[in-house]
DNA sequence: ACTAGAACCTGGCCGC
DNA sequence: TGCGGCCAGGTTCTAG
């Protein structure tokens, strides 16, 4: 599932071939993916068409790109299954192809598909000192981002009273982390996702952040590896990272450290990965 | 004001 | 072989 080490590295694919290109032709196949504009989808292709792309940017999994004339971009989100993907205009046309977008260069067109339709494109205004799309003012930044303050973001986390990986989840606390990374970075620090927020020590929950930090960095440099001159790469998986997973889909599976089988515990209508032994259930609190 | 949980969506997989 | 049901999960909305 795209979370930011898998966005950013559509990021840097959208960088290298789209950016400094004309779009001439905007069709929408699929009204759901651009449902978040809200004056619709022959009003976002007609505002789209025309427009030059100037510059690819991200906060955690929003992605968006600039415009030329007015501060303009395009804001899309993956979801779960969203793919961007550069292709020649003669390449048949994938079954979950959501919108298309065609260049005034006759060059590779770009391709939003999405599965699920989970995610979706919009037009937005770029607005605010870091000119951010209204979508994204609420999100705080990302581990990645050169203006991240690890220790702004543990105070983040103790505010939210709740559990740890709740925390870690909150897109306003911090970006970027989801499911996936959330388990691994809890791995990593020894911690289980249900320790109360208030119960962390100021280095227990430094130690969970850079863990979660290094573990996308990781990710990172493993996805980077793996899309071509045509392909940006948003395979659904985690690239080629999923080999190096340590919690994440490693159930029954025994732990890298202690060798202790992996459990899984049902979270939020999904799964938790964690070791028993390494990352121990808090204690229940005291009434 | 803040938190928890449901809803959204489709295809692959499992058991019967 | 077919079918029903479960599962995956990021975000937004709603209920409490």
């Amino acid at each position: 599932m795209p979370e930011l080490p898998e966005v950013e590295v559509v990021r840097r694919g959208l960088a290298d071939h789209v950016l400094g290109r004309t779009v001439t032709a905007v069709e929408v196949a699929h009204p759901r993916a651009v449902r978040r504009h809200v004056a619709g989808g022959a009003d976002f292709a007609a505002r789209l068409a025309g427009r030059t792309i100037t510059a690819a940017r991200r906060r955690g999994k929003y992605l968006w790109l600039d415009l030329d004339g007015d501060d303009t971009a395009v804001l899309a989100h993956l979801g779960m299954s969203g793919q961007m993907l550069v292709a020649d205009p003669g390449k048949p046309d994938e079954v979950h192809l959501r919108v298309r977008l065609r260049f005034a260069d006759d060059g590779p067109e770009l391709r939003f598909v999405d599965q699920r339709t989970f995610g979706g494109l919009s037009l937005h205004p770029l607005a605010g000192p870091d000119r951010l799309p209204a979508p994204v003012a609420h999100i705080a930044r990302d581990p990645m981002d050169p203006a991240f303050n690890l220790d702004a973001a543990v105070a983040g986390i103790w505010r939210r009273r709740t559990g740890l990986k709740r925390a870690l989840l909150d897109q306003t606390v911090l970006s970027g982390i989801g499911n996936i990374y959330a388990d691994e970075a809890l791995w990593r620090a020894r911690l289980h996702g249900e320790r109360p927020t208030e119960r962390l020590t100021r280095a227990q929950g430094r130690a969970v952040l850079t863990a979660a930090a290094e573990v996308m960095e990781a990710a990172l440099a493993a996805g980077g590896t793996s899309f071509d001159a045509l392909y940006v790469n948003v395979n659904g998986n985690s690239g080629y990272f999923d080999r190096s997973l340590d919690a994440y889909g490693q159930a029954d599976r025994p732990c890298r450290r202690c060798g202790t089988p992996i459990r899984r515990e049902a979270f939020m209508n999904r799964s938790s990965f964690s070791c028993p032994r390494c990352q121990p259930r808090p204690r229940p609190p005291r009434p």
